[in-house]
DNA sequence: AGCCAGGACAAGT
DNA sequence: ACTTGTCATGGC
């Protein structure tokens, strides 16, 4: 486990490839905002965390307990990003990228809130995505403090009826979320049975769920089981790959391994490219 | 005001 | 194997 102090009642870490404002906000989670002094807080696994860089420190606002149990591996502290990023630069475009959005980590998720959050998430706007899931965490989820919720679990939403989604506001993905409620509840699809599988595999094993396609398949494996070799093909992506890789390109062949973060990387700096972040 | 959004799906070429 | 229409909603 990386090593780290107690100051002022703070996990205090090295910031290497950490900047909580493009952790929180590239688009892998919608749970995390920021407050005034820069510290992106948000709720996940249950437990509150706060994060924040100062120079090259980042201090993190949890327990001892809970960064051992749970943030350290939500962090994902153990990789070598700076490599990682070395190894994705292998052209100008990518070297761009990956320079542009250095401090990004993936976030290794819960399966069941990446799977209901990337439902959610199908042809809709990132705010609008954040909105509907603080909703969902609001009416179903349990408060752990400070006015924040949970994520509700696949067990209670597996209870509702896609009507009772109504105040989400979230149209003709309600019913896609109630029915991946029931499979997880109910032990149809886990994490644990996707962990042996080629990310390929995977994906076609999600794609039988309704309302479960490979673009939310592939962000599912990366954020939420592990897949570091996913990559999730969406709008901006496309339009990405198809101006600078008019020829076609194959993820596996450029990135192998680094292809999630890659991806990410290429996600991030498309959007700011077109003013959106 | 209208276009578009981290798509999926069925139906049509 | 590709293209198109439809789905529900609101951020910008």
């Amino acid at each position: 486990m990386a090593d780290y102090i107690l100051r002022d009642g703070k996990i205090v870490i090295p910031a290497v490839d950490f900047e909580p404002s493009l952790i929180f906000d590239c688009g892998q989670c919608f749970r995390f905002t920021p407050d005034e002094d820069g510290a992106w807080s948000g709720v996940a696994f249950g437990r509150k965390l706060s994060a924040r860089r100062v120079g090259d420190e980042a201090l993190l606002d949890c327990s001892e307990r809970d960064f051992a149990e749970i943030f350290h591996r939500y962090l994902d502290l153990d990789r070598d990003y700076a490599s990682a990023r070395a190894r994705i630069s292998n052209d100008d475009f990518t070297r761009e990228a990956a320079a542009f959005g250095a401090g990004i980590r993936i976030l290794n998720q819960d399966f069941w809130e990446a799977l209901c959050s990337f439902i959610l998430s199908q042809c809709n706007n990132i705010a609008r995505i954040r909105s509907i899931i603080e909703r969902l965490c609001g009416m179903f989820g349990d408060e752990v403090g400070g006015g924040k919720y949970s994520f509700p679990s696949a067990e209670k939403l597996a209870t509702l009826e896609p009507d009772d989604l109504a105040p989400l506001r979230a149209g003709y993905r309600a019913p896609y979320v109630i029915s991946a409620a029931r499979d997880v509840a109910e032990g149809r699809i886990t994490a644990e049975e996707l962990l042996p599988m080629s990310t390929e595999g995977a994906i076609k094993r999600l794609c039988e769920m309704q309302g479960i396609g490979r673009k939310v398949a592939s962000c599912v494996l990366l954020f939420g089981a592990g897949k570091r070799d996913a990559f999730p093909i969406d709008v901006w992506m496309k339009r990405a790959l198809a101006e600078h890789y008019p020829a076609g390109f194959d993820p596996m062949a450029a990135f192998g391994e680094d292809a999630g973060l890659a991806q990410q990387y290429i996600f991030h700096y498309t959007r700011h490219l077109a003013d959106k972040v």
